[in-house]
DNA sequence: AAAAGATTTGCATGTATTTGCCTGTTTAAA
DNA sequence: TTTAAACAGGCAAATACATGCAAATCTTTT
């Protein structure tokens, strides 16, 4: 029928897709076939040569990696939906050219991937998982705040990360939220977590808070922001819900 | 039938077509003999010379060029098995208490992996994949060293790194090879790389190598250090195999 | 200068690859 | 169990390819 789509041979694919698999241990059949914009069959044929070859493994669904073994494990597909939902929302904040300071955590790190590869923006950010995924995007500048890792927040922590950030000025900042009520603002649990999360605060000019709705209206032993200092709330609900009514006075819902 | 339709040899297509590829990685048959104007078999031609003469690669629909496809391609099997073997060897290195830096790479991932989980010791890393690794064992302190992040090579780059290696001091460097030759040393293809890399070898006591004997006794653009800064050498090879013996003046060979 | 030889190129033929779509089947999750 | 997604295998179309050949040009020889 037709020989090529578009300019992209199929030893580049394969190259892509070993790329990929490199750098996140595992790739979706559809993914792949929505990104280098080719059906499905081709890509399962592509991963089958690969695995034949015995450069992957494939699996129901897409491939992994060989030697696989990574530290990340997407198994709580309970609020896969809703973050979706917040991720749509939160990209329509980033305007080409801006300046982003991220966080962790999967919300985030769903945001990052669903972020169109037509964009153009600096990103800061302090978790070295987000750091990778981001680097994925062609047109994106990816800055990588060091220091010491703490793997239950998965992000950097201690005194370096809050020295540097200390030195720069970005134009928003996402962070998730652990706690969060409409007069107590942002808290957290951990005081290591709470430092750098300050700091991150005090670097940006905007401020947007993602979450899913169940972690609304908790508050956690580390008060981190005041409600006031929040400029956007993005959940998966409805901006008109009732839910969300407490938080409007201070801050603008998406 | 016809010679040549307009004033182009044959000499000055194939220049045309190493320009090509060597600005833009590929080309494509098609649109070269679009470009050139003579017909798709005179482009087969073209490239199948190139080809033979080693230039470019030729596949199905153009061709691509040789160093863009070279560095992607290391998963074979015996690749796979060499590398466990080399990490086997370089983790004996590791004394419990010590400090010690890695840069990124397969090799560097696969030895990370294998670390057991009782070693106790403190990673610097400028690799976010190895970061990550590594703070999956419990007893390892981890620390990143932020930057922009450079896909390439999967290490973070600039002025930010090298600043901050600067103050650091660590017992053991561990270091990839992508050149290695017994009298010219480690080298390089990335000035970007080269000047990170330098700055881990200042910052370092002692510093290993890790290769696969693939990379001995080859020598690229950009140089690293001499063979004499170098203390272990660390491959899948018997330490006693004949290909190392130009090595051993200078370097213990694990 | 003319002839002979070599090279280069386009074309025609038949073959091979690549790819999307179609069918029905298997698999995995709700 | 039911249902949607993923799969395998076959088919068809569009290219891409290899080969042989003849014409045009270039090179060498006479």
């Amino acid at each position: 029928m037709e020989g090529r789509v578009n300019g992209m041979f199929k030893n580049e694919r394969h190259a892509f897709i070993m790329k990929q698999i490199n750098l996140h241990n595992k790739v979706l059949s559809s993914e792949l076939s929505n990104r280098l914009e080719v059906s499905e069959d081709t890509i399962r044929r592509d991963l089958a040569e690969l695995a034949d070859a015995g450069e992957i493994i494939k699996v129901h669904g897409g491939a992994l990696s060989k030697s696989y073994h990574y530290p990340i494990q997407n198994n709580s597909v309970y609020a896969q939906d809703s973050k979706k939902e917040i991720a749509r929302k939160a990209i329509k904040l980033i305007q080409p050219g801006m300046t982003i300071l991220t966080e962790a955590g999967t919300t985030m790190l769903e945001m990052v991937r669903m972020i169109p590869d037509e964009v153009e923006a600096t990103f800061f950010t302090v978790s070295p998982l987000i750091a990778l995924e981001l680097a994925d995007h062609p047109l994106l500048t990816v800055i990588l705040i060091g220091g010491q890792i703490d793997m239950s927040s998965q992000i950097n922590i201690g005194e370096k990360p809050i020295s540097e950030l200390a030195d720069i000025n970005v134009d928003l900042c996402f962070l998730g939220a652990h706690g969060l009520d409409s007069k107590a603002g942002l808290s957290e649990v951990e005081w290591k977590v709470v430092q750098v999360k300050k700091a991150m605060i005090k670097s940006s000019t905007k401020l947007a808070v993602i979450t899913i709705s169940e972690k609304l209206n908790s508050i956690l032993k580390m008060k981190l922001c005041n409600p006031h200092e929040i400029d956007y709330l993005i959940t998966e609900l409805n901006p008109n819900d009732k839910r969300l009514t407490p938080y409007k006075k201070n801050i603008q819902i998406l």
